[in-house]
DNA sequence: TCTACTGACATGTCAGCGACATGGCGGAAC
DNA sequence: GTTCCGCCATGTCGCTGACATGTCAGTAGA
């Protein structure tokens, strides 16, 4: 788990990859009180890096400091949600349609990808997984819009959604749904019609809140709510 | 310059500060490469703390890391200056829209702050003094909407486009349009009527916008282009 | 039951070590 | 004489370890 032989870039950014995969699996839950010196045993990995990768993860809002007490992983609240959401429907519309009639093999790909990877509704991991080729699908079509702020601000929020989409996608299988959408999506985008695209993204968005409202309004048995 | 007898929130915080400033002020003038222990010896504070401020500086965009070979201050460029300006019209206008109907007196109190605060056009650190204040009414106008994602965001890119500002501002005083343009979404925030809000916001960004751009096409005497 | 104290624990900071990339210098080949 | 290549000195980050500071939980005492 602590992946010792891989090419190392650096170790704030390993620190900082397993924190965020722990936090969006929910293995490190909503609410949790971690410690530098904590993770810093547990990964292997030294206080400084960790402690870079936790400052970076509180500014992207995974986590909050407790001056001199430790961090705490951010807890998902319902006006949580009603931001992450509404920011997304804000503009990832937009980014849809920037990226209409930009598309190219790339972003086909990336569409393969994530079609094709399934998940098992009762492994968070998996849905985890799952979600990350989602994010990075519609990641991918926001930096074809050329605007990489955007892409940035949005991948951002995606990684919010994806904590919040696990406690969601526990209750039910929503693969297909989401292959239709990205279908939809992706036809607006060859096509080149800028409102298409935008209203297939918004649609998505809208299903997605849906489902994450659902989730946590009517906790079913296989959805855990941290905190 | 390095305000020591400060309450001291932590010397991290107060990096941050210093160094946002000197950036957004063109003090650190876009291109410029700095160094860790450059800062940590002018600032007396040591290198952890400067370490740290660069990374989150990076995080926002100000500047970039070249591995061992120290940080850079973010040039701007035409496609910066596009991202930036595009980003903003799309948030800002639905800030705004979102915020109508709800001011309250600490919104009118940021107004007056930004509007009794003029400038000295060939001075950075007054043109910035001013941006500053504009920035925060702003996202005081953001955070009245709700969402503090969204305000948060916003935030961010103001600070980006201040520095680009800074270098516009130098060309022609712009005071008093400014003022009109915060009266009029004033006004309408007043009044609730979202629509005259999202109007106006967007109305200034788009003079904002020209005016950067009118400085980089047609560089005035004043106006100095780092990098 | 309430208050003050004490011990443990976690962060915040600093000084120092090793690793790496760059730029300048000298020498060899043409 | 000119050009190119390899080596080395320099400067910087990336990280480690240790110390100082601040907070909280638990406990003894009034």
């Amino acid at each position: 788990m602590t992946a010792p032989l891989s090419l190392a870039p650096n170790l704030t950014e390993q620190a900082t990859a397993q924190l965020r995969r722990a936090i969006l699996a929910t293995r490190l839950a909503p609410g949790a009180t971690i410690s530098e010196s904590g993770v810093a045993d547990l990964t292997g990995l030294g206080k400084a890096p960790v402690r870079a990768a936790l400052a970076r993860l509180a500014d992207e809002g995974l986590v909050q400091p407790l001056p001199r007490r430790g961090w705490v992983v951010s807890p998902v609240t319902v006006r949580d949600i009603h931001e992450v959401f509404g920011l997304r429907a804000l503009i990832e519309p937009e980014a849809a349609r920037l990226a209409a009639g930009r598309v190219d093999a790339a972003a086909l790909e990336q569409l393969d990808a994530v079609c094709r990877c399934g998940y098992d509704p009762s492994d968070a991991e998996s849905a985890l997984a799952f979600l990350e080729a989602n994010t990075a699908f519609h990641v991918a079509v926001a930096e074809l819009g050329g605007n990489r702020r955007l892409a940035r601000t949005l991948a951002r929020l995606l990684d919010e959604a994806a904590r919040m989409l696990v406690l969601g996608l526990s209750a039910r299988d929503r693969t297909g749904e989401m292959q239709t959408e990205h279908g939809t999506l992706i036809a607006a985008l060859v096509a080149g019609d800028g409102d298409a695209a935008a209203h297939a993204a918004a649609a998505e968005i809208a299903a997605s809140r849906a489902m994450v409202t659902e989730a946590l309004l009517n906790p079913c048995s296989t959805a855990r709510v941290g905190a």
